[in-house]
DNA sequence: CTATTTTCATAACGGTCACTATTGAAATCG
DNA sequence: CGATTTCAATAGTGACCGTTATGAAAATAG
């Protein structure tokens, strides 16, 4: 008869959580970006020592895309929700929009998203996370024009509609609200843009309205 | 009788012209962001040695102060033209879009904005280059502001027009387009994007259309 | 207990960062 | 000419970069 108890790993256990660390390093890099964190900057705020990073994650890098990946499930999961929630694309699209204007610009982390504006221009030796980054951005463009695409299909748009070329739109409104969202904008602010880009989808601005 | 030579000046004259060093450095900055540059890189690309770049230029971030202004007088100039030689404030800003889609897609140089990918997120060190760097985005969009604001005195656009929300939209969307374009968008795809975004200008795509 | 394993803290690694002291060459001035 | 001024090249500055060697501390296994 064996007792399962949940078998503790052989050596000296560590002595941070993983996860909270994982949290004050997204902070870090959020504010600072991949290039300005340093690993002082990390080791700082998350409280451990760098061999103690250097053997949980690996590398600066290691550490970056962990946080990319709980930086998506985290903060950065209202798209994906809006997108498979709402029952209509336009309904999807504009509360993406409408939850980032209120995301980007909340008191608890710094303004903005965090992988629109980590990494762009970069030094080439950092080149790689940048194209990681990159293909993040491309990838929540892809997913805007699956959700067109399939308000094209279910009859809510019409069939001329070019989805990719929506799908850009939107992303280029997504991020350009990031970047004036760091930039201080205010949540109103970036709701009175949405407001103006909704108008790109026909009909007034605002949710569809009954009449 | 003074001979009115060109009265050069007393020392060594220096061997570079100082034009096309702006030229060069900028090549540099535009291509690694400010951070990503670092100093023999821009000496490596300029041909002078690191003592003359700070004889000439007092500094890194002295150059990249000079190479903005440069940016902005060259490949940059472009929108000011458009927004005051267009007649219209909507032929403004079509203007300016379709030419962004094209100038970001140039192979002569980097892709996209060089003042709206250069240095976003960074470290604290050089947060007073970040925001000079904001500052002439906010400079774009109050630009944008005022065309507007022109329009609506002109009788052009519905008095009820809002051209703060309306700058910050277009704002956004030259943001995105370049950010887009450094992530391989093609000009196809960018003047897609233009075309989507002109419907929030209300009545149709294009140029207003004769009726 | 001893042996083993893993994490911890200290201290340091080579490399690169932005930047400059020094020296000699190249120009103009008197 | 000699004196002066300015530039350019070499060779380095200290500081910080990301990363790691070392050894003590803390847990399990036998």
């Amino acid at each position: 008869m064996k007792i399962v108890t949940p078998t503790r790993p052989r050596g000296r256990p560590r002595e941070f959580d993983e996860t909270k660390a994982l949290d004050l390093a997204m902070m870090v890099f959020w504010r600072l970006g991949y290039e300005g964190a340093s690993v002082a900057d990390l080791t700082g705020a998350m409280g451990i020592t760098a061999p103690s990073l250097y053997a949980a994650f690996g590398s600066k890098e290691g550490l970056y895309r962990r946080v990319l990946a709980h930086y998506q499930a985290g903060p950065g999961a209202f798209t994906w929700a809006a997108l498979t929630e709402e029952p209509t694309a336009r309904g999807a699209i504009e509360r993406v929009l409408r939850e980032s204007a209120r995301v980007f610009t909340r008191r608890k982390h710094p303004h903005g998203c965090m992988i629109s504006t980590a990494i762009l221009r970069c030094a080439e030796a950092h080149q790689p996370v940048a194209d990681l980054v990159a293909s993040l951005r491309a990838g929540a463009v892809e997913l805007f024009r699956e959700r067109i695409a399939r308000g094209i299909a279910a009859g809510e748009l019409p069939p001329e509609t070019d989805a990719g070329a929506m799908a850009r739109f939107l992303g280029a409104i997504v991020q350009g609200m990031s970047v004036q969202a760091q930039d201080g904008a205010s949540e109103a602010e970036l709701l009175g843009l949405v407001e103006v880009a909704m108008r790109a989808w026909g009909g007034g601005a605002g949710r569809p309205r009954a009449r």
